[in-house]
DNA sequence: CTAGGGTTAG
């Protein structure tokens, strides 16, 4: 009877086809009255997910036991019908079958993936009246299921009842300490466990531990793990590796965790894969993302949606714009499209091309059918990126008026819009609606706010936000965006104070700190201070200076009237000077009067960047200056010719909810007379204060540091 | 017929 059973079982028919045919024949032959054979069957069907057929033969069983009633909880659990598997558990109980361990440690599954705790509360109740909550296998489900919800102290109380834990106790107690990222208490339970003779430990009590190690203060602990794994023999354990590539990546090691890859040899899975290409996606490491995608395809390694969305993170820059779209191609091929994640990707993707229109992402964002968080947020995203600042706006809007969950990414994009439109009634509205959701203390949510007040000229309520943050120390971004506000706002010194306090505090340093600084140094004239920390940033700090910290320090020296000075900094760099750099330098060489280098200059980036109208622009003022009309002439002609069209500068500013743009000698507004009026009152003002000393200036603006 | 563990997009 059981080798007919399996001979069916195994039948080239598909597997629905194949589980009738053996039900019927079981009928024919009266075998399906043994209690077995139907079990076996109803096993087969909710193992395959036909959960209707299941139920109708469980129905016309005539006799049925507690395996019977479990396979049906079971089947229900792992599709995620928790209500239903809840009916067949009650049902088990009326029905005089015994509900039992078995019982138990399934429906708890499906409650901890379910996250119910008060569900899982219930349920712990009912296992402790039947007794089994000293059970190993009910046990370490109860644990599982509390750590699955977050409630550690529960899970460990849980842990402490079960007589004889085993290692998949330990494990999912564990696991549920790193879930709340608690690395601490988690590698005090790890130490635990190894110090317990009778615990064998495995990929289950080093995996999830590893996922904790993500950030590069934490790489020689990473390290520690990966020789204990060594030690322990455990080098072949496939989620240890898998977990290890990505600890490595996250830690900055992207060649560590290439070794444990290559170290792999044939044992590698797809997730190996996977997370390898992530890993060089993350580290912008394109060529080498594409290469292992390419050997993947070669070796006839399958593919799944984390591959394409791995590959497609790698797609980002002019020159990766060709395989991005072929990528789409191939999406649509493997029927993908309509996956979120993978969609979610494309349309990340799309957004940061540098012919940033948002048509292509919008029609994809349309297109798609089931649309999570990250969807909205993409576009929400694009649209702050891409400056399209109102509809960023309007697009917030519209969630909050469709109950469309609006979290911190959300807060932070449109914030950034705000910065930019710089309309401040809009931006403190947005600030009182983060506070209300309780978004304001997130590290971007608080840089945005940062920011926007910064760009809207209210640098206190900036220093406010700032000074709101919980974990100061933690995040760098929200000192980068003060010290840089100060730095705009033209109180050097104060971007100086922060950035001494941020060493003394151990924040993190990154290029971006960087760039504040040199820029509040050029701001404020601190010449000898700005190229000290320019040439200190990679001795002393680690950080290799990138070509904006030239621009910088370029600006510095121009701006300090040391042309000469800036000339040699371009010339000694380690980089070729980008078109920003010399930009740059073309404005030092104009203020200082320097004709003939700016000329030089100049000749050279019309070469290099004849569509962009700064050159022109800039050398049409100078001729100006000098009076030299044939040659201003000559450059407007030559813009004329190539089409390169002045961008005119806009100011704007917010009165009772209405915005009011203008630019230079704009005489449309109807009320013009007056405003030019107070302009002159304003000018004669500033003359006044011209006249005296720079020390009662400092003073009257309120620059106490002087 | 039971329990734990590794990869994704903003």
């Amino acid at each position: 009877m059981k080798a007919l059973l399996a001979s069916l079982l195994e039948s080239s028919l598909n597997s629905l086809q194949k589980l009738c045919v053996t039900q019927c024949y079981a009928i024919k032959c009266g075998y399906i009255a043994d209690v077995y054979v139907s079990n076996r069957i109803l096993d087969s069907y909710s193992k395959f997910g036909f959960l209707s057929h299941a139920h109708k033969l469980f129905d016309e069983m005539c006799q049925r036991d507690s395996v019977s009633w479990n396979t049906m909880i079971s089947g229900y659990t792992s599709c995620g019908k928790l209500e239903d598997a809840w009916c067949f558990f009650k049902g088990m109980r009326r029905s005089g079958s015994n509900v039992d361990g078995y019982s138990f440690s399934r429906l708890l599954k499906g409650i901890a993936f379910g996250k119910m705790f008060d569900f899982g509360q219930l349920v712990h109740g009912l296992v402790i009246k039947g007794g089994y909550e000293c059970n190993v296998y009910v046990g370490s489900s109860l644990v599982d299921m509390y750590a699955k919800c977050e409630r550690v102290e529960d899970a460990y109380e849980a842990f402490q009842d079960i007589s004889e834990p085993n290692s998949v106790s330990w494990n999912a107690l564990i696991a549920g300490f790193v879930q709340v990222r608690d690395i601490e208490m988690a590698f005090w339970l790890l130490s635990s466990m190894e110090m317990n003779d009778a615990m064998i430990m495995d990929g289950g009590s080093f995996a999830p531990l590893l996922t904790l190690l993500d950030d590069p203060v934490l790489c020689n602990l990473t390290k520690q793990v990966h020789a204990k794994v060594l030690k322990l023999g455990l080098e072949d354990e496939i989620t240890i590796c898998n977990a290890m590539i990505n600890s490595y990546a996250d830690c900055g090691l992207v060649l560590d965790a290439k070794r444990v890859f290559d170290g792999l040899g044939g044992l590698k899975d797809l997730i190996t894969w996977n997370s390898m290409l992530t890993a060089f996606s993350k580290h912008e490491l394109k060529e080498s993302a594409f290469e292992l995608f390419i050997e993947m395809q070669r070796s006839w390694i399958e593919t799944d949606v984390y591959t394409y969305t791995g590959i497609l993170s790698a797609c980002s820059g002019e020159e990766y714009q060709i395989f991005g779209e072929s990528l789409h191609g191939l999406v649509i091929k493997k029927g993908l499209e309509q996956v979120t994640s993978v969609s979610n990707a494309l349309v990340s993707m799309y957004i940061q091309f540098p012919t940033g229109a948002m048509k292509g992402p919008l029609s994809l964002f349309e297109s798609l059918k089931s649309k999570d968080l990250v969807s909205w947020n993409s576009i929400l995203t694009g649209l702050s990126q891409n400056s399209f600042s109102e509809d960023a706006v309007k697009f917030f809007s519209y969630l909050r008026s469709s109950n469309i969950e609006v979290d911190d990414y959300a807060f932070s994009a449109v914030l950034r819009s705000c910065s930019d439109l710089a309309t401040l009634q809009l931006g403190q509205q947005i600030h009182a609606l983060a506070i209300k959701s309780s978004f304001e203390s997130n590290e971007f949510v608080t840089s945005s706010l940062i920011l926007m007040y910064s760009k809207c000229g209210v640098i206190k309520n900036a220093r406010k936000c700032f000074e709101q943050i919980s974990s100061k120390h933690s995040s760098t971004i929200a000192w980068n965006t003060m010290i840089l506000g100060y730095a705009q706002h033209g109180s050097g010194q104060v971007s100086l104070d922060l950035f001494s306090q941020m060493c003394n505090q151990n924040v993190k340093l990154d290029h971006v700190t960087f760039t504040a600084i040199l820029t509040a140094c050029s701001h404020t004239g601190l010449v000898e201070e700005g190229l000290e920390f320019l040439n200190s940033m990679e001795p002393v700090y680690k950080i290799q200076p990138r070509m904006e910290h030239y621009a910088a320090a370029v600006d510095l020296l121009g701006r300090a009237g040391l042309v000469m000075k800036a000339k040699e900094l371009i010339e000694s760099m380690p980089l070729n000077p980008d078109p920003m750099v010399l930009k740059t330098f073309l404005g030092a060489c104009r203020a200082c009067g320097e004709i003939e280098m700016a000329t030089q200059v100049a000749n050279h980036l019309l070469e290099i960047e004849p569509e962009d109208h700064f050159t022109y622009v800039l050398l049409s003022h100078m001729y100006s200056d000098l009076k030299k009309w044939e040659k201003k002439a000559r450059v407007k002609k030559m813009m004329k010719e190539r089409g390169v069209k002045k961008v005119p500068g806009w100011s704007w500013i917010e009165i009772k909810n209405k915005v009011y743009t203008f630019n230079a000698e704009d005489r449309s507004n109807p009320l013009c007379q007056e405003i030019y009026l107070m302009i002159e009152d304003l000018n004669q003002e500033m003359q006044w204060l011209d006249s005296d000393n720079w020390f009662d200036q400092a003073s009257l603006l309120g620059l106490n540091h002087f």
